[in-house]
DNA sequence: GTAGTCAGATTGTCCGGACATATGGATTGA
DNA sequence: TCAATCCATATGTCCGGACAATCTGACTAC
């Protein structure tokens, strides 16, 4: 008598193209991850085990584990030995990315809209330059932005660069965030060091996003750091808390 | 002619214990570890390529990319092809993991104190129902704390669980933190879904956290799941923000 | 002197196998 | 009936090897 349970990869469609340059492992995790984003691998249901499905697409096991464990990894996917992999129940959508806050908006189908108020070059102050390891007083990039969402203010964006890094025009800030500047100048980015508060406007700082004097904001201060640990960026940012909040998912690390 | 750079991982004390239960690639990665905690590794320095580590440590190379690969991911360690591995420059510290208020506190060695000031169970409203996946006016257990370090109340923490999950003692809940009771009841911890915002102080809120109505408050909102996908806590939390900030380390996946 | 080329070094990917270990259900025993 | 034991199953760990892709630095040609 067979079993009632059915292995769901079985009817899936999986299958790799050795000459692509794609690794393999990594067909096959997105393969997969398409599935279950697309519910053809329902929450909870039983990945056929590594063995067989190694065999049905002609890898080996190790191949299939790592693609399998990458999936693992994002919390799309939990093993349990001698038991199965199954597919993660809850709704996971993003493990907490080190997010722009431009690329959010645009996710969110809000069409961001920036507004540089100021572009220049300045002597470090104390805090920027313990932030970003650089001598006090040296020059440092100073860029401040306003961001705005269906034309009203959002959140005000003061960011510190070190110099010579990166060609800092106006027009490309206000066309895209800071972070795609920094990847497309071949700049990695490995790290960064958040801190979220909040605290009672300031009268300056009230006038910028159109709120009240004493009104509560939304805080983030963050230096982040490229793969060779050097600061890349420091910035102070103030949101308008009804607005925008911070929205993310963690994962338990193992 | 001898090169004058000296592999740092050379004067290293490594060694196995292939008699111990712990993982190979585990007990490895730990003294990798433990070296760059304690600046034997030097931020910057080279590891020794894996295969000669393999061969002196008599492992296999897959063994050692294990264990390298746990730290790479932990974003100690930078890959580079062609060049070798080497030790981030940066301070890393804490890659954000699920993080419970109290352990936060306890590690800044401030230890907390706790006020059970609601134990009970309630109906769940519609908005607790939907966050829990239970059903409406179903009994769910609520909880509410509040949070003082130095004596002086730093945090408002409401929580809610479903029931049957979790013995919840009073006297328990003020030694320790909730996520430590959740732990030892056997309850895996997998993801969270988080909202960080601000808002105004009510009246009600400002009087129990001594603070004036209308002042800026953070706030904090948490679903938690389990492995198996169940949410097994929502939390409802408010913080003073001249007492309380949230600090935590962004790694950039790969 | 400068640019292009080449070789060595190192990690990235992949294979096929072996044994250990935890899980859950079926079998067996009291 | 209930509890203890056994066993099939699936993942966890580990091995040894092979070739590819990429980076660095030195060499060569112009």
């Amino acid at each position: 008598m067979p079993k009632p349970e059915v292995d769901p990869t079985v009817q899936l469609e999986l299958s790799v193209d050795r000459s692509s340059p794609v690794p393999l492992y990594f067909q096959l995790s997105q393969q997969l991850e398409a599935a279950i984003e697309h519910g053809t691998l329902t929450p909870g249901s039983l990945l056929g085990n590594e063995i067989e499905l190694a065999a049905r697409l002609g890898l080996s096991r190790p191949t299939v584990r790592q693609a399998i464990q990458s999936l693992v990894d994002k919390g799309l996917l939990v093993r349990r030995r001698g038991v199965g992999t199954q597919v993660v129940h809850s709704q996971v959508k993003r493990p907490l990315e080190l997010s722009s806050l431009y690329d959010d908006l645009e996710a969110a189908g809000q069409r961001p809209a920036t507004k540089v108020l100021v572009n220049t070059l300045v002597p470090a102050s104390a805090e920027v330059a313990a932030a970003l390891g650089v001598a006090e007083d040296s020059d440092v990039h100073r860029v401040e932005r306003l961001r705005l969402a269906h034309g009203e203010p959002m959140a005000h964006l003061c960011n510190f660069l070190p110099p010579g890094l990166i060609d800092l025009d106006t027009d490309q800030l206000e066309a895209t965030g800071l972070y795609r500047l920094m990847r497309a100048a071949g700049i990695t980015l490995h790290s960064a060091r958040q801190s979220i508060g909040a605290r009672a406007a300031t009268t300056e700082e009230a006038d910028r996003l159109v709120e009240e004097t004493g009104a509560p904001l939304l805080t983030m201060q963050r230096v982040t750091f490229d793969d060779t640990g050097r600061a890349v960026e420091y910035g102070t940012h103030t949101y308008r808390p009804t607005r925008y909040s911070f929205e993310f998912q963690l994962l338990v690390r193992p």
